[in-house]
DNA sequence: CTTGACCCTCACGTCACGAGAGACCGCAGG
DNA sequence: CCTGCGGTCTCTCGTGACGTGAGGGTCAAG
């Protein structure tokens, strides 16, 4: 059973003008068509395209939705827990930006008018910024840190949200290792110590094993960063920052 | 005290490119420029600006934000409500996605294979098609029917945006007026009726006082409609059907 | 008094489509 | 067999919300 543009455009919620640009641009080619040139979409073709409308409903833009799509080696599954782990890094932004709404309309009531920047912290952008002058203390000069400020200074809204997303899939396979009894010295959870190493790298600063491990022990001394792997699982700070060090072990 | 653009882009996470957009458009001029032409941004800027941005973050366009915020007689309290019934909406909405898609992944597992409808109702766009049989023997033929399929055919995804977010305002001031005790037939109950009402006759058909009824009746009647409401609020369809009818009978 | 970090105003580019024109396909009714 | 009529095709231009320079002024620090 094949469907016509009109059909598939039908219930999947979209105009025939959008297929018609999936098409142009090689994101959704209908796998067949008619004598006439009409387009038919199979079942597959209509898999794709649901996972087009998902990811691009979380923001992706075409390009990287491709980039997803044709990344190798993935099937179905894999495609449905990344969309679940970026459904609940969703869901927690948006909990966030509730309670965020809450304590500006307390402050409201009581008459208490907030900071320029408390304003915008609605929008829990992990603004490294926030961080600046207490990371200058203890990093300052250091190289790692002018790295990261020169390549942090450039990045657009766009980075961000892929940064962001990419270290909620980290968090959320750290949390996967935890939860299925896999030890902090066990491959998964020293897998996920290595993305998290190379999401750093990437977007950072270059986060060799030494600098990872530093970074394992502020999760576990530092309270503002021990209450975000806390709030996903409790003891689950310690067992990132162990992983960390098997993970660096295992390297050097 | 009043800030530059450069330092309003940096703590609101934009571009200034965008500010100056959102000048060019109207939408947000700083309310002061220096003798050599640099914008200055005042307080009451910076929380014009956090409430684009919200509005923005949640799907709406310049111009729908720009009436949002025009709209008279609208405090700053009033702003924040509404930015907390918005994100309840959103909320919702992302944890449907994410039962849908463990759902998904069940019958994934399970070697079941879905209908090409099963696979987009995901994104469980209230879409009326798929009542639209059984619509059909309950309805079929009247005018409302009629009156809804050929509106509801012509409407683009940001109408469908719109409605959705109006309907779950619409849902959350039930749930106020509910969890803060009014009876169904107080005037915050009947004035969140009426608002419904209003809501369906804007965008599905003429909806009188007796048809209004007559879904009321549906709400606790029929399983669908009533999880809807009990996900919300226990007890909320049967308040609702009864919001209804007290806000018939004073109409009427 | 220069240098570097900001700021200004055009003006054109981009992305993801929307809207319409003009022509073709295919089937039902007269 | 012709005629509508709804669906589809390609092509082109428009739009919203900015990105990305170009070319030039502004200003506190050294």
């Amino acid at each position: 059973m094949s469907y016509s543009v009109g059909q598939v455009a039908a219930f999947a919620g979209v105009t025939v003008r959008t297929l018609h640009h999936y098409d142009e641009i090689g994101l959704l080619s209908p796998s067949e068509r008619t004598h006439a040139g009409y387009r038919r979409y199979s079942e597959p073709d209509l898999d794709r395209l649901q996972r087009v409308l998902f990811y691009r409903e979380l923001g992706f833009s075409l390009e990287e939705i491709a980039a997803i799509l044709d990344e190798p080696g993935v099937d179905a599954l894999t495609h449905l827990r990344r969309q679940h782990e970026l459904l609940r890094g969703r869901i927690v932004r948006l909990t966030e930006m509730a309670e965020a709404v809450e304590t500006a309309m307390e402050a409201q009531i009581m008459g208490i008018s907030l900071t320029p920047q408390e304003r915008f912290e609605v929008f829990g952008d992990f603004r490294p910024e926030e961080y600046a002058e207490e990371v200058e203390e203890r990093w300052g000069g250091t190289d790692a840190f002018e790295q990261s400020r020169r390549r942090t200074a450039s990045y657009t809204k766009e980075n961000w949200l892929r940064i962001t997303t990419e270290a909620a899939e980290a968090l959320a396979a750290f949390a996967a290792a935890y939860e299925a009894g896999v030890p902090a010295d066990g491959e998964q959870a020293m897998d996920a110590a290595e993305r998290h190493r190379a999401h750093i790298s990437r977007w950072f600063y270059d986060c060799g094993y030494e600098i990872h491990k530093g970074l394992g022990e502020l999760y576990v001394s530092d309270p503002r960063f021990t209450a975000n792997y806390e709030s996903t699982a409790v003891g689950l700070a310690q067992y990132v920052r162990d992983a960390i060090h098997a993970n660096a072990g295992r390297r050097s």
